[in-house]
DNA sequence: CGTCGTTTGTGAACGGATGCACAAAGTCGC
DNA sequence: GCGACTTTGTGCATCCGTTCACAAACGACG
């Protein structure tokens, strides 16, 4: 009941959206790659790059690269390449980063200790606002620079820090029920930890990072490999009658 | 307007070896959400379902649900709908969940301590064979019922017990490293949750988890809806062109 | 100032994924 | 046994994303 690539109905609702922002999805979900790669050239002291270094270093093709870099605008010179720094500033303030968003991190298991303690969050574009559990022997405990408050004072938090991201580190159990909460305080974007499908409103944004779902596509692709490693096809399903 | 994201993300590596059999990958992404949605039928006594009600729990639409499951062949009885325990049956055979694959985590931090804890783990088609790091301080410590092995083990353990699936789990400094060594001990599927792009042979298949690109795909998101909700285009770059 | 080499930005072809709509295939009631 | 009803499986049109290939734009250099 979770997924990684699209959920419910990610199609084209008749109402649509007068000017979705004209940056594709895929294209948007480059952006942050290639942040990071330009974060690292800037920090090793390049202050040009050209299209296919930068397309190396994010993994893609050069193409696609300047394809996704075209929908931000024409930064680019012809014959040199990119500015760095102007273009880390232009993919930032695309991504909205130009901001510090304040986010709320719901469960502070492992998980919730892993994002919490997680460097480049603070560091660029985001700030934990709170890190909330209901389990008591959590409560108040000291993780990293931060304390654990309880779950209770979520709506308190959301609406004093204007909080518009919360992500749910909490068990598969709660999930929905911190989720309802969320929104009816007003977040509506939400990034979901716990293995099973949110439902929610219309407005509000979900995505999720689901680890089982993950390894069983790289099951599939071992079990493909393994398979013709051995030879034959080894008969899967779809072969027979 | 959708109410949740898509989100695209398929191969990172253009050297992408796997030999589809037959099996689009976007189909291949949503199998484990079926499957997950199918384990939660069967567990509340539920022994046949139709794809419409499938697909709702899925997050999917029914024909989309419909078309991905007929590539895995006809399972289905037209006017019924599918037997909950055969079709997770045959999902888990597509996926190769039928064996049970031993993985390799390196990195005992707060991530990979989340991963050896995480229920769904162990439970259903996947072992962990071991739980690395280089860390003397965690080393011998007790994560659950595992106790972490220095990461010197790492070539032993892929060897002796044919662990196929790696999860890196270390800071981005040690991600290459350790995934050079993965490599080398003959893993070729990577579940990488370090922030960088790796860099691996031909053959190899590499999964990306990354938190912050997808808080950044939400900023991006929740930055286009503040916006919105101002009035009109707020003079982003993208207006321009 | 003009030519040359380099790199961007993009038009166009291509391929894969999505959703609709419907015929085929089955069950159920009588 | 038969008709009505339900649900699957899929052909088809459409949309989105990727890739190719090239003209336009720019710096370098004599």
């Amino acid at each position: 009941m979770s997924s990684t690539l699209a959920q419910p109905d990610a199609g084209d609702q008749p109402g649509d959206r007068s000017w979705d922002g004209g940056i594709p999805e895929a294209t948007v979900a480059r952006l942050p790659v290639y942040l990071r790669a330009l974060y690292a050239l800037a920090e090793r002291g390049v202050t040009t790059v050209a299209s296919d270094e930068l397309a190396t270093a994010a993994g893609v093709n050069s193409a696609k690269l300047r394809k996704d870099l075209s929908h931000l605008g024409s930064y680019g010179i012809r014959g040199v390449g990119y500015d760095v720094d102007y273009l880390v500033y232009q993919v930032s303030r695309a991504l909205g980063l130009t901001q510090s968003w304040p986010v709320v991190i719901v469960g502070a298991g492992n998980l919730g200790r892993a994002l919490a303690n997680y460097g480049g969050f603070a560091s660029r574009g985001f700030r934990i606002a709170a890190l909330l559990d209901s389990d008591p022997a959590l409560v108040g405990r000291k993780i990293g620079r931060l304390v654990v408050s309880h779950a209770d004072e979520l709506e308190a938090v959301v609406a004093s820090q204007n909080v518009a991201i919360g992500a749910i580190a909490t068990p598969a159990a709660s999930a929905q029920a911190v989720c309802d909460r969320l929104v009816a305080a007003g977040v509506t974007s939400i990034l979901n930890f716990a293995p099973l499908v949110l439902t929610v409103p219309d407005g509000v944004d979900v995505r999720k990072v689901d680890l089982s779902i993950e390894l069983q596509i790289l099951a599939f692709h071992a079990q493909r490999r393994s398979a013709a490693r051995v030879g034959q096809l080894a008969g899967p399903a779809v072969a027979e009658a």
